[in-house]
RNA sequence: CGGGGUGUAGCGCAGCCUGGUUAGCGCACCUGGUUUGGGACCAGGGGGUCGAAGGUUCAAAUCCUUUCACCCCGACCA
């Protein structure tokens, strides 16, 4: 291909709405351009990155035994409607309707849609286990579409399902899929982390998240110095922390702390660490339906909140803040909460603290933090204004509902190995989920067993973000002139530049390099332009392409320039040399 | 969805507050010439419903109203 009939629009200015390298070299280097929020057009140099992604993604799938479908687009409501999501997925849900009035939605996922095609055709154990997967647009109306292909509505995205007779059978596919991931990725030359995920309300460990590592990445994720532990914050697990000082002494009792209610305030007026603190925090969750109630998570003050385990928690699906005033509604005192009267105790323990009558709360759902199960000595709010309890043994709150609620810190010891964890942020860019029979079940999608009984598909979900892909390479491969594509993914493996058109021996020798490197199977571009020699360095240098051979001014030397992308590392080679070299390269 | 901001040529911007001839600049583009190892220079040239609609006015890019789009912070993100 020549770089004088390519339609490759490189930009000198950045966009002035973009902040991220990978936004910014992408439209820069004219391999994207927006044409809605959220919505990006694939230039020649797009599409090509895009579709060797593609390929390696296929490539290492088909080698698995997955088997490639297409499904629509275009999925209709009725569908969705079934399986309860046409409501619940929300404002991201892009509905419309047809001619006739029918009623559809632009694909987000297609569990649903998968799910119907297996119902449809596979009947028996012995067509199984199955792995269908495709490679499709998906369209997801977000609130806030930013950072290029990182967050856009249109996407591509691989996503694949895999139907099983039973759960031994899904878990082992589970494990096949991460180690395909890992070599995708790999060939991409990813630095990547798969991570423990949040596996949402159904919960169990079932869940992986492929991390491309990057500043920018829009997740935090949290990984241990010690060992290959790593997980999302969400759902990142800890040793059990040790206290960090002796328990302070002091006899059960309620406490005056006129206006003392915030926990570092408290840890001052008693002299403790915030470890020996009950924190409570009041949520209000969402559920199905419009149904809603308050939920207040205890912990320790050192600890915060994990919203996402506290959702989990309570089965809701997302948590909201709650009002004062709607606390003060439900019974509950502001500030000066606690779980000891509000939790109902049934075992109190001989010579346990006589607190007052258990409060008059309602409508109130209480859960308490694994980190304070039969924690003593704790201080905690009275659920009277101004007052505290102290010398708390929470044991008395043994029969409460108890989860993992807290967050995991810096710091804190690996739950593997008791080295130390820290925070890192991440691009997830492939999740897979053990899917059990969420969506076989309520879609009544079954098979016959060996028995005859008609059971629901245990079925597996897996997610490569495609599209995605461009931008986590670029993040993670670019320096401040632009891009620097591996080989693998580039749009062209290498450039050969003539740095003066009008000198014939110049062009000549760019011709035949440009050939020799083609017959070598090389996939190669030659740059051909009327152009300056700085103006289509730097072009090379904003596009990213691994090699450029510069034929140049050496020329008359029998000598031409092999310069690397990556280190910008150049060295003088004969016409042979260079092609041998490139060829080899970027094997 | 809450808060903030921006819409003027393909891109980046000035002009708006304080209304007044043909709406300007840089880059890009076209023609000719000179250049040719790090985003060249000279000369000439093309390109704009000033986001849209309505209003005020003798007169609107500029003031008012409505609306749309895009961006940023937050909330949200199978």
């Amino acid at each position: 291909m020549r770089f004088s009939k390519m339609l490759i629009p490189t930009l000198k200015e950045a966009p002035k709405d973009a902040v991220l390298p990978s936004h910014i070299f992408l439209v820069r280097g004219g391999f994207i351009y927006q044409v809605a929020s959220g919505v990006y057009d694939f230039l020649p140099l797009g599409k090509r990155v895009l579709d060797k992604v593609r390929a390696i993604v296929k490539e290492e799938l088909d080698r698995a035994g997955c088997q490639e479908v297409q499904l629509g687009f275009v999925t209709p409501a009725q569908l969705w409607r079934k399986s309860g999501r046409y409501e619940k997925y929300g404002a991201e849900l892009l509905r419309f309707k047809d001619r006739k009035e029918n009623e559809f939605v632009l694909g987000p996922t297609h569990e649903e849609m998968m799910v119907e095609l297996a119902k449809q055709f596979v009947n028996s154990y012995k067509q199984l286990p199955l792995n269908l997967y495709q490679i499709n647009l998906k369209f997801r109306d977000e609130a806030r579409p930013r950072f290029g292909l990182m967050r856009g509505r249109e996407f591509l995205m691989k996503d694949g399902y895999s139907f099983h007779a039973d759960e031994e059978d899904m878990v082992r596919e589970f494990n096949h899929m991460e180690t395909t991931y890992r070599r995708i990725f790999e060939r991409m030359g990813l630095d990547f982390r798969v991570v423990e995920a949040d596996s949402g309300a159904i919960g169990g460990e079932g869940s992986k998240e492929f991390m491309v590592l990057a500043d920018s990445g829009e997740d935090t994720i949290v990984v241990c110095e010690g060992c290959d532990y790593a997980a999302n914050i969400e759902a990142a697990k800890r040793a059990e922390p040790t206290p960090p000082e002796e328990a302070p002494e002091a006899d059960p009792n309620r406490f005056h702390t006129p206006g003392i209610s915030a926990i570092e305030d408290l840890a001052t007026f008693f002299f403790v660490d915030p470890w020996f603190l009950v924190k409570t925090v009041a949520k209000r969750a969402l559920y199905d339906e419009g149904k809603s109630e308050i939920v207040l998570f205890f912990l320790r003050g050192s600890d915060t909140l994990q919203e996402v385990k506290a959702a989990n928690a309570v089965g809701a699906n997302e948590l909201v803040d709650v009002s004062e005033e709607e606390l003060v509604a439900a019974g509950l005192v502001p500030g000066f909460m606690g779980p000891v009267e509000l939790v109902r105790n049934v075992n109190a323990p001989e010579g346990a603290p006589v607190y007052k009558e258990e409060a008059a709360v309602h409508g109130v759902t209480m859960v308490l933090d694994e980190g304070l199960r039969g924690a003593q000595k704790m201080i905690c709010g009275a659920n009277e204004k101004d007052y505290h309890y102290v010398g708390v043994n929470l044991a008395v709150l043994n029969d409460a509902r108890f989860a993992d609620l807290a967050q995991v810190q810096e710091g804190d010891a690996c739950p593997r190995c008791g080295a130390k964890l820290r925070y890192t942020k991440g691009i997830e860019v492939g999740h897979i989920f053990q899917l059990g029979t969420r969506y076989s079940e309520p879609l009544e999608a079954t098979f016959l067993d060996q028995n005859g009984k008609a059971r629901p598909f245990v079925m597996g979900t897996y997610g490569i973000g495609v599209s995605r892909l461009l931008a986590a390479v670029v993040e993670q491969n670019h320096d401040e002139k632009g891009a620097i594509w591996p080989a693998s993914v580039a749009p062209f493996e290498a450039v050969v530049v003539v740095g003066n058109v009008k000198d014939e021996a110049q062009r000549e020798a760019g011709e035949k390099i440009y050939e020799a490197l083609r017959q070598k199977g090389v996939d190669v571009l030659l740059d051909d332009r009327p152009e300056r020699f700085g103006f289509k360095m730097k072009d090379f240098e904003l596009i990213g392409f691994p090699y450029a051979v510069v034929v140049g001014k050496k020329l008359s030397e029998g000598k031409v320039e092999l310069v690397c992308r990556k280190s910008l590392a150049r060295e003088d080679l004969s016409l042979e040399e260079a092609v041998a070299k490139v060829a080899e390269s970027v094997r």
